[in-house]
DNA sequence: ATGTCGCCTCATAGGCGA
């Protein structure tokens, strides 16, 4: 099983590349943020012979599983606030295996309304990823976590030091979610390899310095980390005319034994 | 502070979020 998980920023203006990427090449399920519309083409994909699901909202956020055999999904919401209403969490099954994606809060600038919520949210997302663990379903919770995991995971930690991705707080809740039993599927296969990033901002010349942040992440349960078979960041997209300021991470896993 | 995108609107420029 291929799993990808791509921050388009803005379906609508990534419709092209994403389609082409997928005929290119041809994951199982994948997983896409940051929509940024109201409505989800879902007939677009059913033509390249994929089944979706969509949680979407005005102008930001949105999340949407696309898969090739049945997606059953189990929730559109993430608990622990009612009162929130960000189109953030994605939570379903497709063969067995429990997929959940996520566009986490960016949380910008620190000691905002903003960061608060960033930090409630990923609490609230503990909470459940504790109690999937429990439940004996295979899990791989991925998307934009928008932390920044290790220095490593930065070009140069000076550079992001004022930026909620790289604040203590988000980073002890991102290495919590590790001590609960899952796996950093891209970090477990490239122990101690820096230089390898998700996103690049558009200016100075980021992508090109290859200036980044690897804040796109697989996270996976123990029976999916034994199954998980290569993680790898696909930077092709990345030099695309109006690219998105991310590019794709895409998983394989063995058949489940 | 700035850079660059993509969205939206008290819309063709400016604000917001990233």
């Amino acid at each position: 099983m291929i799993v990808a998980s791509w921050n388009v920023n803005s379906i609508r203006a990534r419709l092209e590349h994403v389609k082409s990427w997928i005929a290119m090449h041809q994951p199982d399920v994948l997983l896409l943020q940051e929509l940024k519309a109201t409505e989800f083409p879902a007939g677009l994909f059913e033509e390249l012979g994929y089944e979706s699901a969509a949680v979407t909202q005005k102008s930001y956020n949105g999340v949407a599983v696309l898969s090739r055999t049945r997606i059953d999904v189990v929730s559109s919401t993430l608990l622990g606030d009612e009162a929130d209403s960000h189109a953030r969490f994605l939570e379903a099954v497709v063969n067995d295996v429990r997929i959940v994606n996520i566009y986490a809060p960016n949380g910008n600038p620190p000691a905002s309304d903003k960061f608060l919520y960033k930090l409630a949210w990923m609490d609230r997302l503990h909470l459940q990823m504790q109690a999937w663990l429990k439940t004996g379903m295979a899990t791989l919770v991925g998307g934009d976590f928008n932390v920044i995991p290790e220095d490593i995971d930065c070009h140069k930690p000076s550079s992001w030091m004022h930026d909620a991705l790289f604040q203590p707080e988000p980073r002890i809740r991102y290495r919590a979610l590790l001590g609960l039993g899952y796996t950093d599927a891209f970090r477990s296969l490239h122990p101690d390899q820096g230089g390898y990033f998700t996103f690049w901002d558009y200016f100075r010349k980021a992508f090109e310095y290859n200036r980044g942040i690897r804040i796109d992440h697989f996270l996976i349960s123990p029976d999916l980390a034994a199954r998980l078979e290569s993680c790898e960041i696909d930077k092709g997209p990345r030099m695309l005319e109006k690219p998105s300021d991310h590019t794709p991470i895409v998983a394989r896993f063995r058949d489940a034994g």
